[in-house]
DNA sequence: TAACGAACTTAGGATTCGGCTG
DNA sequence: CAGCCGAATCCTAAGTTCGTTA
């Protein structure tokens, strides 16, 4: 499967083509509200700075029905809970309505395959959404669009110990949508009896759709799939902007030392806040109004309270413990030995300091993103989680595989690569609810290979003491047949208390985050 | 220059899928 | 051939970055 996938993304890959250069400015362009030439061939598209597209089609969002009340005595549950169905859906579950007294109803045949073919028309229903509205024409080819559907309403339930949590997200209306497309493309039709709230043409943004959210009053988008050309684009520039910093990285990491002994105490902070970034590829941390959300911090947001430092630990001098809670509310834990010179100026930024102030008093995001532009173009504090994940994806491959391997073999070193750049990024999960029990089906497994083997090894011994006696042909091979058995049987046992630690160890690693948006596609297949 | 806002990427949990196994 | 389990996909929250505004 993983292999397959592989194939995929390389074909992929061939299709991106040339980088687009990044725009030198980023000002409006003449174009932004106006339609140019239509048409143009995908391969040949130059557009002009900052600009996305020229011609862009769709049907607009989808919108599910509201909630109405069903008549008395027409309710559907599921699981207890009520169900809200589709028109289809709905008359498919009133055949079944209809039969309730018979005794059909009572036959388990006819439950299941009731309940097969009525999940299939459920199944179908989705297919037709997805025709329907899931694709956008760009640039006359048709793009799979990521989020068609607009959120449906609810409580709003935030990560962590968010101070909004419980509050109620209104339901959309199209009266609440700005549409984006093309000028004389096919204006998308609102909901009978609505609106839209606007429509604009504006090429230099790659949305489609865009309503206000009503519990941050934060702007929502409806965009392209990520296998859409535009953001494989947008990916692939950030892998080269990763790429490019490995040029820069030795200069940029001389510096920062040196910057360690600056005069300047914005300097030093903004040094060590950087070696922080580059070896523990922690985020940048922008500065969160409190009160709004779950208090989180990253890199330049660390707080006193966060740190603790250990003149020596672990049999380590200099040892800094962190100790915050990261992005949704993970916690990062780390104890890192670091220079001399890092632990003193850990000391001074502390230094009559309240365990909730800020420990780094003098910087910010900006000014470090500041900093950072002037060392490389392009570069900000986020390219060093890409760069950093990337690089220890392919030292980890280079150090696991070797190309004689088998293709399993190949794909438990993948693995290993990857656990080991989800540690670095600090990707966890929850251990998931079927952990218990699926460790405990292992663990019998487990012994039970055990009480094989120790049963193979006896009859071994057995096997061996009746050669001894009767030296013949025959008894040799009886002999060498438990043997092989024996090496067989302790060989699964391997495997299985290999299975067993792999499991252990990846109960709390999510792969998937660091798979998606870090590691460079290009390493995993050479 | 700080605060704000827009646009986009990154993230974990829930849900669904699909291949494997006993 | 169902039932299990890990992977893929869906969902949408929570970040980063950069331009605009006060």
């Amino acid at each position: 499967m993983r292999v397959v996938r592989l194939l995929r993304l390389r074909a992929a890959l061939t299709l991106l083509g040339e980088v687009p250069r990044r725009p030198a400015s980023r000002g409006v362009p003449d174009s932004r509200r106006t339609q140019k030439g239509s048409g143009a061939r995908w391969e040949e598209e130059k557009h002009e700075d900052g600009v996305k597209w020229r011609q862009l089609e769709h049907k607009g969002p989808y919108f599910a029905p509201p909630y109405e009340p069903l008549p008395d005595g027409v309710r559907f549950f599921y699981d207890g809970k009520p169900v809200r169905l589709s028109v289809v859906a709905e008359e498919v579950a009133t055949f079944y309505g209809r039969m309730l007294d018979h005794e059909y109803t009572t036959k388990e045949v006819f439950r299941k395959n009731f309940f097969n073919d009525w999940r299939k028309k459920l199944k179908e229903e989705a297919e037709k959404l997805q025709q329907e509205f899931g694709y956008c024409i760009l640039d006359g080819h048709r793009e799979k669009i990521g989020n068609f559907k607009i959120e449906p309403p609810g409580l709003f339930r935030g990560r962590g110990d968010h101070p909004k949590m419980g509050m109620l997200k209104r339901r959309i209306m199209p009266e609440d949508v700005v549409i984006n497309c093309s000028r004389d493309s096919k204006i998308p039709e609102p909901p009978a009896g609505h609106q839209w709230k606007e429509v604009r043409s504006d090429n230099t943004v790659t949305w489609l759709a865009a309503w206000t959210e009503s519990v941050q009053n934060s702007i929502k988008y409806i965009m392209l799939n990520p296998c859409s050309k535009l953001k494989g684009e947008k990916a692939w520039q950030k892998f080269e902007t990763a790429r490019r910093l490995r040029g820069f990285v030795d200069e940029i990491r001389s510096q920062y030392q040196a910057d360690w002994k600056s005069r300047e105490m914005k300097t030093r902070q903004r040094a060590v806040a950087l070696y922080f970034i580059d070896k523990l590829a922690l985020r940048a941390g922008n500065e969160k109004e409190d009160g709004e959300v779950a208090d989180t911090v990253g890199c330049c947001s660390l707080r006193v309270e966060h740190v603790q430092l250990h003149p020596e630990a672990d049999g380590c001098q200099h040892v800094v413990e962190f100790d915050f809670l990261g992005k949704d509310c993970i916690r990062y834990y780390n104890r890192v030995p670091v220079e001399k010179p890092v632990y003193k100026n850990l000391q001074l930024f502390m230094e009559n300091k309240d365990p909730r102030d800020d420990l780094f008093d003098r910087l910010t995001t900006t000014s470090l993103n500041k900093h950072l532009q002037e060392l490389m173009d392009g570069l900000t504090a986020k390219v060093f989680r890409t760069y950093n994940a990337s690089i220890t994806l392919q030292e980890q491959l280079r150090a696991l595989t070797r190309a004689e391997d088998s293709t399993a073999a190949k794909i438990l070193s993948y693995n290993r690569a990857n656990r080991v750049v989800a540690v670095l990024c600090n990707h966890q999960r929850a251990t998931p609810s079927t952990f218990e029990k699926s460790m405990q089906n292992l663990q019998t497994k487990i012994q039970a290979k055990k009480e094989q083997v120790a049963e193979a090894r006896a009859e071994l011994r057995r096997a061996r003491a009746e050669h001894k006696v009767q030296g013949d042909g025959k008894s040799r091979s009886v002999l060498e047949k438990k043997r092989r058995l024996l090496e067989k049987l302790q060989e699964q046992l391997a495997q299985l208390s290999v299975q067993a630690t792999d499991k252990e160890e990846n109960k709390q690693v999510a792969l998937g985050t660091s798979k998606l948006n870090y590691l460079d596609p290009r390493i995993s297949i050479a």
